[in-house]
RNA sequence: GGAGGCGUAGCCUAAUUGGCUAAGGCGUCGGCCUUGAAAGCCGAUGGGGCGCAAGCCCCGUGUGGGUUCGAGUCCCACCGCCUCCGCCA
């Protein structure tokens, strides 16, 4: 949720913002055009608030006087000046809910350090990290290699539950355990999260809150009866934990760490990325969330960024981070990092995390604050990132790891957690 | 699913049968005092509208409605928590 005092002082600014994001503008306009009118009839309930708490007071001391004539006549003008704020009081509550409807479809102001451009070809690489895996063999996709190994099966998944979904097995199954172990145990150990074991069916207003309704509802599975909402990423109850809550200053940074399943229709995605388990309905994810201070939460991205990157450096993935445009960038986000692992599959580098600053945008939603050093209080802002997306980091170790034999060898680091080295 | 109880500010706790400013304590911040601190004392400590400002006014007792001249208080719905019963991995 975007400022509504600070876009009556600068609507330039935030048209600029909806500009650089592709955004109709005209939306501005209208937010501001009902605000005129809501503080016209704001003005008008309050005088006559004033007027009637004016003679409530009148009416307790003509009765306490025993004077029955004028406490009547109170009355009736009571009831009058009463009747004229319901009737504003009607129109201004409509004028809230339509003011609300428009500003919960307003996405973040992107910020300065932000490439400005429609599209993902605006993005702009920041850093690299290893070099794309060589063979000296046919590698192969993760989606013919599993089913190979008769561990990877995409066939039952269809029968079970349709398209976009996987079954894994024994060593797989375990691989995966591990990966989600493996990160749990850096971040919580090394990197100072607390762990959370959230749950994954949320209310509306949670969904809302976080920012993925009312614009994104298509996306999100929904148990009708309870009208709750299945979690498409952990993102939404660690970043609405504190909702409605006032934090302490001493207390923050706060960094959270979840796994989770993460349930998504991909209801726009037709077509895209359909082979294997890269664009699933259901995937686990390692998320990561900060909630932190105004002015210590550009320098919390560029940490949480690099606690997502360990990981990969640890598992020795190749990747490279790239900084979205603000053509490409989400709906809450000011500033937005993806990390990109390397696929052979793909011949290129894929999203496996995207790591952001939403200012305080979703904190105005859910009524995150903190008070700070000086008494007042103040919207903290909140940050989230994957670390790392499982099943996509899953398939990286499938593709980059595999041996000419079809066989993949297990990451030095999560032997541990495997207690083998090799698949099968 | 059934029965009952509860929800007050950052926290804890008050408020005759509906009435005058939601009282008090703790915490936090600022000031006085002090070499420094503690203690003590004074003040501030939710949101909004109008205004250059001083200031004026309104709202705020889980949320949203309703009754009433007037609601923390009465009524309805919803949300959440607690107790008991039923069902259940």
């Amino acid at each position: 949720m975007i400022d509504i005092k600070a876009l009556r002082k600068d609507p330039d600014f935030f048209k600029d913002a909806l500009k650089k994001r592709g955004y109709e503008v005209e939306i501005i306009d209208e937010v501001l055009k009902i605000d005129k009118e809501w503080r016209d009839v704001t003005t008008k309930i309050n005088e006559l608030r004033a007027k009637r708490n004016e003679i409530s007071k009148e009416v307790a001391k003509a009765k306490r006087e025993k004077d029955e004539d004028k406490t009547k006549a109170l009355m009736e003008e009571g009831k009058e000046v009463g009747k004229k704020i319901k009737e504003l009081e009607d129109k201004k509550r409509e004028l809230e809910e339509k003011q609300k409807q428009l500003l919960l479809r307003i996405p973040n102001v992107p910020h300065e350090s932000v490439p400005v451009g429609e599209d993902e070809t605006y993005n702009v690489e920041i850093r690299k990290w290893g070099q794309p895996t060589e063979f000296d063999f046919e590698p192969k996709a993760h989606w013919d290699l599993g089913p190979e190994l008769g561990l990877l099966d995409i066939e039952r998944a269809g029968k079970l539950s349709g398209s976009r979904f996987v079954i894994l097995y024994s060593k797989l199954a375990k691989l995966e355990r591990a990966l989600i172990n493996f990160m749990l145990d850096l971040h919580t150990k090394e990197h100072g999260y607390i762990e959370v074991a959230p749950p994954h069916l949320v209310k509306r207003e949670t969904m809302t809150w976080s920012g993925q309704l009312p614009k994104f509802e298509e996306e999100a599975y929904n148990t009708k009866k309870d009208d709750l909402f299945l979690i498409p990423t952990a993102e939404v109850p660690l970043v609405n934990l504190h909702a409605g809550e006032v934090l302490r200053e001493d207390d923050l940074p706060l960094k959270y760490v979840a796994y989770t399943p993460c349930y998504r229709r991909e209801a726009g995605s037709y077509g895209k990325d359909v082979r294997g388990m890269i664009r699933n309905h259901q995937f686990d994810k390692v998320e990561l969330v900060w909630y932190t201070t105004p002015g210590k939460s550009y320098e919390a991205l560029e940490t949480l960024t690099s606690h997502a990157e360990e990981v990969l450096k640890r598992l020795k993935l190749p990747y490279r981070v790239i900084l979205l445009s603000t053509g490409d960038m989400g709906f809450t986000a000011s500033k937005t990092y993806d990390i990109e692992v390397w696929l052979p599959s793909y011949n290129a580098y894929k999203e496996i995390s995207s790591c952001s600053n939403t200012e305080s945008f979703q904190a105005r939603r859910s009524n995150t604050r903190y008070r700070r050093k000086d008494g007042k209080l103040d919207f903290v802002h909140t940050l989230n990132g994957s670390g790392l997306a499982v099943g996509r980091t899953l398939v990286a170790i499938m593709e980059n790891y595999q041996q000419p034999d079809g066989s993949i060898k297990v990451p030095d680091v999560l032997v541990p957690y495997t207690g083998f080295e090799v698949i099968p």
